[in-house]
DNA sequence: CGGGACTCCTGAGGGC
DNA sequence: TGCCCTCAGGAGTCCC
């Protein structure tokens, strides 16, 4: 399930190929995600040149000549990849798990040498165009929260921002107004490393917590861009790639299993909240 | 404000 | 081998 890591990682492999490419058709294969993506929508861009491709929080945004902006979220299954032989045959790269992913594909978006397909097997992602807007004036992005690499998530922000709050601070984190792109993969996981448990009250972490909090989400966040995000059952990457951060879990889908701290002999707990999994160690993370 | 419940969707995995 | 069932998950909406 992409979170920013993710998303970074296909932000990087699609500007690399699309940067200064120039439109040439949009094909709607599926218009079923979730917003109905419609022909003459899309068919605005057609002739229009890439001009930058960004990323807030878990959303990509392909800034295109003449005032557009694709607004692009990825949801749980979405994905990009390429087809470089427009004849037929699909690039050896993408042939994840060995199948192919023609199945799922919803937009096609060709340049001159390859074609851009969309492909989405659970269709929670979406992708919007928008003209003359800025992600500020864009509902989705406009009141995200800072970007947890960003200098402005510090001790300081994070302290403040948790004391006005009564959630739990597993809740706290995967809410995108308090900070922006984190999911429930990373957030275990830091929460995890940090000592803390996933249900504590947000006003009730104390100040030496905050701050190992705050690195502990750097430093999740910056290695798992560097290993090219996590692979659970459906991630790619553009390049048809994997990730291999997953290899780094420990508490996410580790339930059963022991806790890999130095010395704790205690066993990984799995519990609902919200409807979501939370993962953690009994004895490590106290309330 | 917060906390639920519900919705979208498909494939994996368990039970039998 | 196959059918039926449950479940995972981000984000939006709606209700209390």
């Amino acid at each position: 399930m992409p979170e920013l890591p993710e998303v970074e990682i296909t932000k990087r492999s699609l500007s690399k190929h699309i940067l200064n490419q120039k439109i040439e058709a949009v094909t709607i294969l599926n218009p079923k995600l979730r917003y109905r993506l419609k022909k003459k929508i899309f068919s605005q861009i057609n002739g229009k040149k890439i001009l930058k491709v960004t990323r807030k929080s878990k959303y990509i945004l392909v800034e295109i000549s003449s005032h557009y902006t694709l607004l692009i979220h990825l949801g749980m299954t979405g994905r990009f990849y390429f087809l470089k032989d427009k004849t037929k045959k699909i690039e050896t790269s993408f042939y994840a798990n060995n199948k192919i992913l023609k199945k799922h594909d919803h937009l096609k978006i060709s340049f001159k040498k390859f074609d851009l397909i969309y492909n989405d097997i659970r269709k929670f992602g979406f992708i919007k165009l928008y003209k003359n807007k800025s992600f500020l004036e864009i509902p989705h992005t406009s009141k995200l929260g800072p970007e947890p690499l960003s200098s402005i998530f510090n001790k300081k922000y994070l302290t403040n921002k948790l004391n006005e709050k009564k959630v739990s601070i597993k809740n706290f984190l995967m809410n995108q107004q308090n900070i922006s792109g984190l999911g429930n993969i990373y957030v275990n996981e830091a929460l995890y490393m940090s000592g803390i448990h996933p249900l504590l009250e947000s006003k009730k972490i104390k100040p030496i917590k905050i701050e190992i909090l705050v690195r502990s989400i750097k430093k999740i966040m910056k290695k798992a861009i560097l290993m090219g995000g996590s692979t659970i059952e459906n991630y790619h990457n553009s390049e048809g790639k994997t990730g291999s951060y997953q290899s780094n879990f420990k508490v996410y889908d580790r339930d059963g299993q022991r806790c890999l701290s130095k010395g704790c002999k205690s066993i990984i707990k799995r519990k609902l909240e919200m409807g979501r999994s939370i993962y953690f160690c009994p004895k490590c993370q106290r309330i």
